[in-house]
RNA sequence: GGUUCGGUAGCUCAGCUGGAUAGAGCAUCAGCCUUCUAAGCUGAGGGUCAUUGGUUCGAAUCCAAUCCGAAUCACCA
């Protein structure tokens, strides 16, 4: 139990003894003490004056009394300045807590809870690179899995490719018209680059000929449509859904390339799957919940066969859910793929890691899941994130404006072979163990990066400033577990469970930072933000550094200080390791 | 235009279920390696929390209006 919690009941317990009336622990506020002031968790009284009819200082004096005699294990003093209660926690509640979970790696997880989630995450097109943005949704969905894991829910971590569909047609009619028969090995390009470029040739081919069309005096809206080259990929669009054989291997042929591309990405980066999903399997998903929802009445057919639901009502619009021509439209497809997934899995909650530029698209999906009573309906989360800018604005990749995952994972690797390099604390390594040091490294500096910021929030990324490996970073954290270990490696803690000497400031600050631990990862579950985490280990290892330079370990200056801070940096090294772990970064053991 | 989201230090971000003098990192400046890894530590400067009004003992936080920015509102995905 956390402290928090002892500590609200020890309080809601204590109001009860002392005064009529019915208490719980929404009549108070509880937070921690304000460093200027003496004591370690504050109780803010105002809030309890009305109810008691007593000034905030008679209600102090007599809580504190109350606490500090009823809980001498748990309260050492108290002091009262204006409304608020200070309270501080006796040394040996903190020297208990360090004695029993040191050593324990999984301190902080939860037991499984029998409940079972789908994470769906990186789902990517297949006719270009993955980018910046590709990398923000990874490493989002990756580590809001492995909270969920950490909180003792079963995960299941999917993908849906969308691999059919007019985008990946401009690609290959490209190729056709262009690439002369050039593969990426004939090129000696990683696949989906190779395809990748063919979708910006596309846009620039297209380009060309609306502007000619336009100076042949046509008006932009028909060159648009009438452009030779789009009309070529519609026609192709139309030929894949007829199963032409020529297209149909094309496409796989084109795929492929993309997909060994992909594989090396996702294989550099962490990322893995449980289940993935292809678009051309489950596009045709969702028809039978046209009908019925017809039979229902929830959805309605107007006189050229299309069929709508009127969500207006809601706040929304009216959305077409069947096109004339009997084909269903994406949303459709979702609602099938999410009762695939529901009765293949047996489900509890589905989360969908996407960005926000869906949210109207996520909501109506949620909404016609509703309407329809579909039994997994409320439990459809759209973990939205906003998207990742450049400080000229957002990113297009049909405009080449985007910042290539590869590239990116490639120069942070680089940096940190420089920085290693140029520090020279690793000569002794050889060249396995340095290659996977700069990985650790670079990979560390790069996912922090994305995940320290909130994820709703839309964030700037300015390719100009390389991604810093000093101060609120992955590489720090990493730094300080690498120096906890170089000390663990020479010296061990005994098995030392009393402490007589009094905690110095600096000690305590440690443990009370290490205790919050659990109840970090119970609240980046809730919020699904992983960003709680990243900022909990950053404090905790500035924490730790700075007793680290104001404090001797290896020569305390009695056996019993250098057993209790070898035990407070085991206890720190395990949680910076699991932590870390949670956001998808490793640690090195040296650095 | 409707809906939704955002605006905190020069820059990037915390804080937002109301609490004490609004915090970090980067950048700038000044110190600290004969002692456990200086990717570190200590300190300084830097703020009209977009604006205005309201609720409250108390507002960056809640409410309303305004200004600015973004996303979205396709028989595209």
């Amino acid at each position: 139990m956390s402290i928090i919690k002892n500590i609200k009941e020890a309080v809601v317990q204590s109001l009860h003894e002392l005064y009529e009336g019915e208490f719980n622990e929404g009549n108070f506020q509880i937070n921690q003490t304000k460093p200027e002031f003496e004591g370690d968790y504050t109780i803010v009284l105002f809030s309890l004056v009305k109810s008691l009819k007593k000034s905030p200082e008679e209600i102090g004096q007599e809580l504190g009394n109350k606490l500090v005699n009823k809980y001498p294990d748990l309260f050492s003093g108290f002091n009262l300045i204006k409304g608020f209660l200070n309270l501080s926690i006796t040394d040996q509640y903190w020297i208990n807590l360090l004695v029993k979970n040191h050593q324990d790696i999984c301190f902080g997880k939860q037991a499984m809870n029998g409940k079972k989630v789908m994470v769906e995450y990186s789902s990517p097109n297949t006719n270009k690179p993955l980018h910046l943005g590709h990398l923000r949704n990874n490493f989002l969905g990756w580590s809001v899995a492995e909270i969920l894991k950490a909180n003792g829910f079963e995960v299941l971590k999917s993908c849906i490719v969308n691999d059919r569909g007019i985008h990946i047609c401009k690609s290959m009619i490209a190729w056709q018209l262009f690439a002369n028969g050039e593969t990426p090995s004939s090129t000696e390009k990683k696949g989906d680059h190779f395809v990748g470029d063919y979708y910006v040739k596309f846009n620039d081919e297209y380009k060309r000929q609306v502007a000619e069309l336009i100076s042949n005096g046509i008006s932009e809206k028909e060159a648009e449509k009438n452009a030779p080259i789009m009309m070529q990929t519609q026609q192709m669009l139309q030929d894949w859904e007829a199963g032409k054989s020529e297209v149909i291997e094309l496409w796989r042929k084109m795929n492929s390339w993309v997909y060994e591309g992909f594989d090396s990405t996702y294989l550099s980066i962490g990322s893995d799957f449980d289940k993935t999903y292809y678009e051309s399997n489950t596009y045709l998903l969702g028809k039978d919940i046209v009908q019925e929802g017809l039979d229902k009445n929830v959805f309605n057919r107007k006189e050229d066969g299309s069929v709508w639901i009127d969500l207006t009502a809601d706040g929304l619009d009216e959305k077409l859910v069947l096109r004339k021509d009997g084909t269903s439209v994406y949303i459709t497809q979702d609602i099938g793929l999410a009762k695939q997934k529901y009765d293949e899995y047996k489900i509890d909650q589905s989360i969908y890691v996407i960005g926000d530029e869906q949210n109207y698209h996520m909501k109506v999906l949620k909404l016609i899941a509703q309407k329809l009573q579909l039994p997994y309906a409320d439990d459809i989360y759209h973990l939205s994130y906003g998207m990742v800018e450049l400080p000229t604005g957002k990113m297009k990749s049909r405009e080449g404006t985007v910042v290539d995952a590869d590239d990116l994972v490639e120069e942070m690797i680089a940096t940190a072979k420089h920085h290693t390099e140029e520090l020279g604390k690793v000569k002794d390594f050889d060249s396995e163990e340095l290659s996977q040091l700069f990985k650790t490294i670079g990979l560390g500096a790069m996912k922090f990066y994305l995940l320290r910021v909130d994820p709703k929030k839309k964030m700037i990324f300015n390719p100009e400033e390389s991604i810093d490996f000093h101060g609120f970073t992955g590489p720090f954290i990493q730094y300080t577990y690498a120096r906890i270990k170089s000390i663990l490696r020479k010296e061990t803690a005994t098995q030392q469970s009393t402490f007589n000497e009094r905690l110095l400031p600096a000690e305590k600050e440690l443990i009370f930072n290490l205790e919050q631990f659990p109840t970090v990862i119970i609240e980046s579950a809730a919020e699904l933000n992983p960003s709680v985490i990243a900022n909990y280990l950053f404090h905790l290892a500035k924490s730790y550094n700075s007793l680290y330079a104001e404090l001797s370990i290896a020569n305390a200056e009695s056996i019993e200080k250098k057993n209790l801070r070898l035990q407070i940096s085991m206890m720190t090294s395990n949680v910076l390791k699991s932590g870390l772990q949670l956001l998808g970064i490793q640690v090195p053991e040296r650095m």
